[in-house]
DNA sequence: CAACACACATACACTCCGTATGTCAACTCA
DNA sequence: TGAGTTGACATACGGAGTGTATGTGTGTTG
């Protein structure tokens, strides 16, 4: 069986690898979570993870960039879904706030990655949540529906909002009726962003 | 010298650590830290944090509580100097983000608190920044002129967004220009939870 | 003043990361 | 095709760090 070719096996490894960090780091937390405990669940040791991604960090960053570019993928598709930019804009806020009800998000991405790896913008993977919202209010802003400002700056509060509304809903007891208040208050926050008719 | 009785002498080995603690946690990350290091800049040995803290994350946890206590003051006394609720929300938010910038409150409080303590609202000191603006939110309900909705939903996203604003200006190459227009936009944000005219 | 309590120091066991070295299969090329 | 080489991964080792068990000296109390 199996007429791998080489890279094909590495890429393999490497995708066993981040599959058993995923669920390590999302279980324990990176600090807590121990390499060998990780390499041995994919039936690796050690030699594998530091030869293929240099450090514990290194796996980290190869996690996150994995979630992230999903995050961003559903991000798209629900934003594209939507009739308007605007709806899109709430959606992709709420799709944001929901996604990161779950373990491997909230403790990954949105609690251990800043902290070890630093500011997401600066991230190789460039936080694509960030940058499909910065995207949808910059056609916003062009059509005259939000007001000129930052795009930047207004994707950067609203995902700030959603990412805190969320650690809110999984922290509570009762993650239905929070939920929906977050959601609720989500969506007046972005109604500042709309350009007065006045 | 020191006529000191015991209990005395005990808060001050406290303050002692958890001086040191602020210091070595905000320069190099509470997971990078070494006990050693930390007691012995205080004059100490690990002994006396273990007798006091009960472990390193305990020690995390005071100072954390420190720190959140006085930027629960300073947004107090900021919000209390504007002429009204509205303005003092729109300054706490202000203020918020600026105290973010600060290496100890960005990397102890915002970063590996969240990481290593979990869900801010749910520590002992209960997030004294957040109780803030809830109350403040509150008032400006009662007043009428901050549309109904669930206060804490509404604190918690301003907090969430002054975050990451800081956060963003923090990592930034100009903070001076991205500094204003990240408060630009949480003033824009803010306005959404205004009610209407109509 | 004798006995105790307690704040803190010391010593030890364990885990974990990172690196240096080893090994064996896959690929190359004469 | 077979000897040499590369490279992916395993093994072995050293250093550092946390938490705990035990020791010690000083302050307190009857």
């Amino acid at each position: 069986m199996a007429g791998k070719k080489r890279s094909e096996m590495m890429e393999e490894t490497r995708a066993k690898l981040i599959a058993s960090a995923r669920k390590a780091f999302a279980e324990k937390g990176f600090a807590a979570a121990s390499m060998d405990d990780l390499t041995a669940e994919a039936g690796l040791t050690r030699g594998a993870l530091y030869h293929n991604f240099g450090d514990k960090r290194g796996l980290l960053q190869a996690v996150v960039d994995q979630l992230d570019a999903e995050m961003a993928a559903r991000a798209r598709d629900i934003g594209a879904k939507a009739g308007n930019d605007w709806d899109g804009l709430l959606a992709e806020g709420v799709a944001y706030i929901e996604m990161a009800l779950e373990p491997e998000v909230q403790r990954i991405v949105l609690l251990d990655g800043p902290a070890f790896l630093g500011d997401p913008s600066q991230w190789p993977s460039q936080n694509g949540c960030l940058q499909e919202t910065r995207r949808t209010v910059e056609r916003l802003i062009a059509q005259g529906i939000v007001r000129p400002l930052d795009p930047e700056a207004a994707a950067r509060l609203l995902n700030g909002a959603a990412l805190n509304a969320a650690l809110w809903v999984a922290a509570c007891d009762d993650p239905q009726d929070v939920l929906a208040k977050a959601v609720e208050a989500f969506r007046v926050l972005a109604e500042g962003l709309l350009a007065r008719p006045s």
